[in-house]
DNA sequence: TCCGATCTGTAATCGTGACTACAGAAGTAC
DNA sequence: GTACTTCTGTAGTCACGATTACAGATCGGA
């Protein structure tokens, strides 16, 4: 099980995250093998070995983001009771996490990263991007089906307010906005779903 | 007037627009010098006597953007009546302007150009942004000013809001939003804000 | 017609940034 | 200890893209 050779002199996982900081930050365009080597602390050879080209490299660390991502969306989507709750804690965290002191603003998907000349990785953003928005969709149907949505409301088209709403606080988020002005954001775009009672809800 | 020595081969206002379209669709960066002369029909040397280097014809480009845009909101929000159906005409504009067959998707100074580590032209961009959402405020507060807001709704909050979604339907135009869905978001959006009966208002 | 001024096209220059050749170092297997 | 394998550091190579030198072209004015 012991690896042949000369043993890796950094920790793999480290320096992806740290490369995960840079082009979440820079982007991918503006991020340098010479500032990731810098940041890292390793030599352009150790990284190539490491981690293939520099677009495999943030191929790599958007798949680390996503799941990541997505783990917060499972987490906040889980709680019991009614959807229109759950989905309105996401976009509150979502705005929360956009304004996290420590990370970089804004989500990495969404913004940071527009690497324009390189279809691959920009297939592979809209690719992720799409598939929260189809997650989003599953929720609102969810819903619907519950429901918990006014009889002229399409769920569709409540998804899609939803991710217009979080892609437009990531961009609001890098532009500056602190996190009270996001969450107010977050609040305000709820009250597009009104809560609708159910027949034997309490209170 | 008549100007001295060989005079220019091609119409300045011409290859401004030409520029446009190039920096709108596939943004600073990956728009090259060789790309624009191309388009343009010019050579380099043409290019940089007419308009100085590509940062500075990137920042003219800009304005001419602007300008237009501002054009458009002052046409779209100066019809009298309610703020809130000026402003929701002015959202939906916005969402046929960024699905408009034959332009370029979005909103070039929200999502086309990212030029990541070109400190100036980041700072004009957000500074055109940072001027839109200034203008949104105005209207929201002449709309409290006028009665037209519920008594717990801060207007700074919902020209927020409405601005997220400016942003968000600009980045969903990208990544191929059709002219129904945004215009469905845009008047979904507008739903944040009921419409407030003043005293003294027919029907 | 001749001159100075300004534009145009070709073909460089020049810097930057991704990527790698090569020599040495540091492990495991025998 | 020796052979084999894999990593590390230095110092490149190589392509690409912004920018410009230079020679020729085209204009108004004398």
């Amino acid at each position: 099980m012991a690896a042949l050779g000369r043993p890796r002199g950094f920790d793999r996982a480290v320096a992806l995250d740290g490369a995960l900081q840079a082009f979440w930050e820079q982007g991918f365009e503006s991020t340098s093998i010479a500032d990731l080597t810098r940041r890292l602390g390793i030599a352009p050879p150790s990284l190539y070995a490491a981690f293939g080209d520099k677009r495999a490299l943030f191929l790599e660390v958007l798949d680390l983001y996503y799941d990541r991502f997505v783990q917060f969306l499972d987490e906040t989507l889980a709680v019991p009771g009614a959807r229109r709750d759950a989905i309105a804690a996401m976009l509150l965290g979502i705005a929360r996490f956009y304004s996290t002191p420590g990370l970089p603003r804004g989500c990495m998907v969404n913004t940071a990263a527009a690497p324009t000349g390189e279809p691959i990785l920009l297939a592979r953003l809209a690719e992720l991007r799409s598939s929260v928005q189809e997650r989003l969709r599953r929720e609102t149907r969810a819903a619907a089906d519950a429901g918990e949505l006014p009889r002229d409301m399409e769920p569709d088209a409540l998804a899609a307010v939803i991710w217009t709403a979080v892609l437009g606080m990531s961009m609001r988020s890098r532009d500056g906005a602190d996190r009270d002005e996001l969450e107010s954001t977050a609040r305000l775009t709820m009250t597009i779903w009104p809560p609708v009672r159910r027949s034997g809800d309490q209170s």
